[in-house]
DNA sequence: GTACTTTACGTAAACGTTTACAATACCCTA
DNA sequence: TAGGGTATTGTAAACGTTTACGTAAAGTAC
């Protein structure tokens, strides 16, 4: 059987209200010799912890959920450890609850999940979820944070790159480079699409250009290669892309179809994961700061107050091509 | 404050005991009648299980704990997805625990935590402990597993590739295609590289190859482009890499300095990832099944007795050249 | 010595469930 | 009507902690 703080109090001869104390470093509270007894037994006898009847009584946990999509793009590695280290730093523990990909059930399910565990906030990364899910997490009065999403809600918590400005900058830079048939591609029909197609137009117009062309796809590798077709009967010649898999696979389609990258399609792609190195040639990003959105989401969550857009950046690698005027 | 069973009972006059056999689905031991009523007025009051009070009186929590390395390497999702939906067919909750990068006091942390939640298993994917974390395993009588890992020990649940196995196959593939001059490129030295310099030697035995090339990493793509340094001053035809990323570091650096792939140097990559389509050329691959790994893990540590090594296949993709001999 | 303060510890209630056991209600049969 | 069974419900203990409150012991000051 587990010992629990009972067996190390009979076996120390003092109450289990002086265990407690000690184990919980309720400090000032205890002599360092009982202290020095109790931790021995304790690791003698193998003791751990019942973190369900800590819960219990405490009514609520020292634990962030992390309700994560499986997004066929990568960027989670990199809010996954900005979440790690900020919730370690403020003496949080973090559980990940996996909500499969655009699952409306399987998001249910990890919504009620983190709810019933009272857990002290609530990060959802990449995930946009009804209406009837919004109420339940509104009337739960745990706090809750969207990541890497932006609702442009009153009230609502979120950390996010201003998608917008990602487009817009996006666009700003080929306009620099010469282009002015610039398309947008892979882009979701949600609130992340929305804005990026916000920024995307409001940066055309401000460039005074008029035409524009948006594809919409899934952000993943896939998608990126069906929309090479699409693209085969226009005239653009850069794309910016929603993902930097999206672009991956542009790229490639277009290579396949003897069409050159940068020469005669230039790619701007949106993350500036790792996978811009690994495409040949290097795919020019706006990167964003996952890291940075992930450690912020946890300050919002945990109730600092803090940027709700993080910077991007423009990350000028091979696959933009300067047209002559 | 958060409604418990004790509203209500209170609110529709029964005991709490009936509400809970009600809520907790313990069918034949109400009546339709009490059931539609508890239920109508639980959901009116917005109630919530509260899992720790569960937990605390079950002893266990209906939770497989999965603690998972930040591994430059990306095929967690395939696992991930796995373990999830078969965890889900079992009717067990999934929590991610991440441990960072080899960093032994996160492992220990997170080995901790899912103890203290005395949670019904412990997947450790990817995760090599030392042998203090691994007497606490077993000591805690909690059953656990490694994922896609292989510690050759007895009694210890395991489910993971046949490490020898596939650089065996990558080296009678080679050989089929004419190659002799095989190296073996960023393996780790712990036991899956160990495992996988053992399939090598055998395999270039079995076919009378006594010259042998072996080159350490740490499975990322920059390290794989440091290694093609390595490469440089020596005669191989064909690199077998620890992984897709390593891989495909080698490849890009390859090209740079105008080694071409597959003309100049052949490239099998282990496992099968995404990114073997996204370079310029395809890789060739020993593609791992992941997502059935993850599933077969949730057997194992269930008690379901499962096989232990989960088949691998070469895919054929654009980074191999047949010599003639 | 008393009176007071501080330190260290003990007692017991509380957290929200589940469940063994007991009790009641109901139905059926003879 | 009694007797027996079954279906439904209630009572109360248990799970392993934390913590408010009380108390004993030890120290301090006069």
């Amino acid at each position: 059987m587990k010992p629990t703080i009972k067996d190390i109090a009979a076996r120390s001869g003092v109450s289990i209200a002086t265990v407690s104390r000690v184990l919980s470093q309720k400090t000032g509270t205890y002599s360092e010799k009982t202290q020095a007894k109790i931790l021995r037994i304790a690791k003698e006898l193998g003791y751990r912890k019942n973190t369900a009847a800590v819960e219990l009584v405490k009514k609520r946990s020292a634990v962030i959920a992390v309700i994560l999509n499986a997004t066929p793009t990568n960027f989670s590695t990199g809010v996954i450890d900005g979440i790690q280290k900020r919730a370690s730093e403020l003496g949080q523990g973090v559980i990940i609850l996996y909500a499969g990909n655009r699952d409306a059930q399987m998001l249910h399910k990890a919504i009620v999940t983190a709810l019933e565990r009272t857990v002290s906030g609530i990060l959802l990364t990449a995930i946009e979820p009804d209406d009837a899910d919004l109420t339940l997490l509104k009337d739960s009065g745990i706090p809750f944070c969207f990541v890497s999403l932006y609702l442009n809600q009153p009230k609502i918590l979120s950390v996010s790159s201003n998608n917008e400005s990602i487009t817009s900058q996006a666009v700003d830079y080929l306009v620099e480079q010469g282009h002015t048939a610039i398309a947008l591609a892979g882009i979701d029909g949600y609130h992340t699409g929305t804005q990026r197609i916000a920024g995307y137009e409001a940066g055309l117009k401000a460039h005074g250009i008029t035409t524009s062309c948006i594809k919409y796809g899934d952000y993943s590798y896939e998608s990126g290669r069906k929309l090479l077709q699409e693209f085969l009967p226009l005239k653009v010649t850069a794309i910016i892309t929603a993902s930097d898999m999206i672009a991956a696979g542009i790229l490639n389609a277009a290579q396949e179809v003897g069409i050159r990258v940068p020469e005669d399609l230039s790619l701007v792609s949106i993350d500036g994961t790792i996978i811009c190195n690994i495409t040949t040639p290097d795919l020019t990003s706006v990167t964003q700061d996952f890291y940075r959105i992930g450690s912020r989401s946890v300050d919002q969550v945990m109730g600092h107050d803090v940027e709700t857009f993080v910077p991007v950046k423009i990350e000028k690698r091979g696959s933009v091509k300067q047209l002559e005027r």
